[in-house]
RNA sequence: GGCCCCGUAGCGCAGUUGGUUAGCGCGUCGCCCUGUCACGGCGAAGGUCGCGGGUUCGAGUCCCGUCGGGGUCGCCA
């Protein structure tokens, strides 16, 4: 006798014996006098003849139920492909009912897959998750987080828990807080990364650290953006940027090798920032496809129209802060006026004034509105600047430089899925490497302040060491983010270990001392000692999940996931605490 | 905070320029059928049209507000 919970991974061979099943039965048929039930575990289904009259009556759907019975070979005449288990099936001599069900709110089989409001599913999650498509998702998780700690483990890394209940650190994202009743008025954070503590386990000496860690943001979420969510958090010292990067592609190669049986090609290839943002005009350009941003900033230097020319007056702009770029859309001359205007829509959606095109006629000649406002001159050379061939349609953007690029690089993308040039089988990693260590971004109240461009314990290159606060924007830091397919899914850096360059960072990103020292005073502290050279690297887990499972949200590969508000319709968390809650949290007795 | 889409029976949906008693499929319940496999046949129950206000003789439908869900920009060091 088998005894076995896996329905799923009954074959041929086990025909004549005698197995024990449990499982939630999920679909339930009669016939004249025999009943038919398809008795589903979280491995697969398998279809159980029932017999006898009494031992089936009342079996319903969901019932969870233990059989035993005889595995036999499906009758001839009576093959259905489409059955998971082939031609197996369990014909019934014992039938349990271990618990009944109510009515289901909602289907559960995998053809209704995507159908059920995402609400009502995680409402009843638990049910969501009975449907095989949803616990073969979980079952990926868990393999690659096996997979994960194999590698680590081999190469030596420690694994180390590291404190949820922390302290707030108000740069960055809002933070979780949490109330404190011992102390009234004092609170913790819930850390949105385990950046700083991981750090400090470099300076104890551990020199290998990782952890699978949930990190908090309060922050709006989004297909790819959760409250609470995994990563893999890593930290190794007396290790170069290259030393992290190969141990990250270990990892990413074993995972992809197992989970996916795709080898990736090994060493992933590297792009620096300059290069993503000149070719792709984004930090994470999804590789798949070609249709590449052209420059034509030069080329449109001394043009006398309106949308191309550089205003005289960029109030506060720094001098070279003016881009015009474009994108061709291959064939996208023959589209019609709808959908030309609709390419408008789409640009002031993205909050643009609009799209600027050209239309390359199959003759060469140029069409659309801007062509007519442009030089003899310009006109002479655009296509061939721009790489378009006859038929095809050119798109501008000019702007601020990091304006323009960003809705070309959107563009980009568009262009590609309206045009299907996208091969969804493939698997494009690269590395984006010498980002620049600060940015210049706009405060709310005015004016404009220089900001990491990933976070303040970045180290810059030798080169840099000594004077990147002379200009800031083009120091170059030693940080580097892996990307797949479009996708950012993770990014690290060698870290600062000096305490005097941290204290340089906090001054160029206007950190005063006194904040630097009540924010971050320990970790300055920590330098004092002796640190070791350090760096590391976070992979986002939910993300890596999503796209080994093909799924668009990372809600599907969260068991019990938050909504865009960041309620749980299961528990209904958040709720109001009561009157005495608060009087005990030691915060205001009346809602805000 | 902005923009877009959605909300009608347990689930998925239809509902015309505002006009009888708001429909369809699945599911549920009852009866029938001896190998079904999205079985089939007959019958039945099931609705605060998210909520509140307004326009109108009359609102699922039009207007305003609001709540909830999704997508996205801002935001996410």
């Amino acid at each position: 006798m088998i005894r076995t919970h896996e329905a799923g991974t009954l074959r041929a061979d086990h025909a004549g014996q005698t197995v024990t099943l449990t499982g939630w039965v999920a679909r339930r048929r009669d016939h004249g006098g025999v009943a038919f039930i398809d008795l589903r575990d979280a491995s697969g289904i398998v279809q159980v003849v029932i017999r006898d009259e009494a031992a089936a009556h009342g079996l319903r759907q969901e019932y969870c139920v233990r059989i035993t019975g005889e595995v036999t070979i499906r009758p001839a005449g009576n093959e259905n492909p489409d059955l998971p288990t082939g031609q197996v099936e369990v014909v019934a001599a014992e039938v349990e009912v271990l618990s009944e069900s109510a009515p289901l709110p909602f289907p559960i089989e995998d053809y209704h897959q995507g159908v059920v409001n995402e609400e009502t599913r995680l409402r009843y999650r638990y049910l969501d998750l009975r449907r095989q498509e949803m616990a073969k998702l979980l079952r990926l998780r868990s393999r690659v987080t096996h997979l994960i700690r194999e590698v680590m483990d081999r190469n030596g890394f420690l694994d180390v828990e590291t404190p949820y209940l922390t302290r707030s650190t108000p740069e960055g994202a809002r933070d979780f807080l949490v109330p404190v009743r011992l102390q009234p008025g004092r609170w913790y954070a819930l850390p949105q990364s385990p950046q700083l503590f991981k750090q400090l386990l470099m300076v104890a000496g551990l020199e290998r650290y990782y952890q699978i860690v949930r990190c908090f943001r309060d922050e709006d979420y989004r297909a790819d953006r959760q409250p609470e969510f995994t990563q893999l958090d890593v930290e190794m010292s007396f290790c170069s940027a290259d030393d992290v990067m190969s141990l990250t592609e270990q990892v990413l190669a074993r995972v992809w090798k197992e989970v996916a049986e795709h080898e990736i090609t090994l060493p992933i290839p590297r792009m620096t920032y300059a290069e993503a943002m000149r070719r792709f005009g984004t930090d994470r350009p999804d590789l798949r496809f070609g249709v590449e941003l052209v420059d034509f900033t030069d080329y449109f230097a001394k043009t006398e129209f309106r949308v191309f020319k550089r205003p005289a007056d960029q109030a506060g702009a720094p001098a070279d802060d003016w881009h015009v770029g474009a994108v061709v859309m291959p064939g996208g001359a023959g589209q019609a006026r709808k959908d030309l205007d609709g390419w408008q829509e789409w640009a002031r959606s993205r909050g643009a004034k609009g799209l600027a095109y050209v239309l390359v006629g199959d003759d060469g000649e140029l069409g659309g509105p801007v062509a007519r406002n442009l030089s003899e001159d310009e006109r002479r050379h655009l296509a061939a600047h721009a790489g378009a061939k006859p038929g095809d349609c050119v798109f501008f953007a000019a702007g601020r430089r990091s304006e323009a690029l960003a809705l070309l690089a959107a563009a980009r993308v568009e262009i590609a899925e309206r045009c299907d040039l996208i091969d969804r089988s493939r698997w494009e990693f690269c590395w984006v490497v010498d980002a620049p260590m600060f940015e210049l971004v706009d405060r709310p109240g005015g004016g404009t302040a220089w900001t990491p461009v990933h976070h303040p314990f970045t180290a810059p290159t030798p080169e840099w060491v000594d004077r990147f606060e002379e200009k800031p924007g083009e120091a170059i830091s030693q940080a580097y983010d892996i990307v797949l397919n479009g996708v950012e899914i993770g990014g690290g850096s060698i870290r600062i270990h000096r305490r005097d360059v941290q204290e340089r960072v906090f001054d160029v990103i206007g950190l005063s001392r006194d904040d630097a020292q009540a924010q971050f005073g320990f970790l300055l502290e920590a330098l004092r000692y002796g640190p070791p050279p350090h760096g590391g690297i976070a992979l986002g887990l939910d993300r890596l999940c999503a796209l080994l499972g093909g799924v668009d949200s990372i809600r599907d590969v969260i068991a019990f996931p938050k909504t865009q508000s960041g309620s749980d319709p299961l528990t209904n968390a958040p709720t109001p605490i009561t009157p005495v809650q608060r009087r005990e949290a030691g915060i205001d007795a009346t809602p805000a």
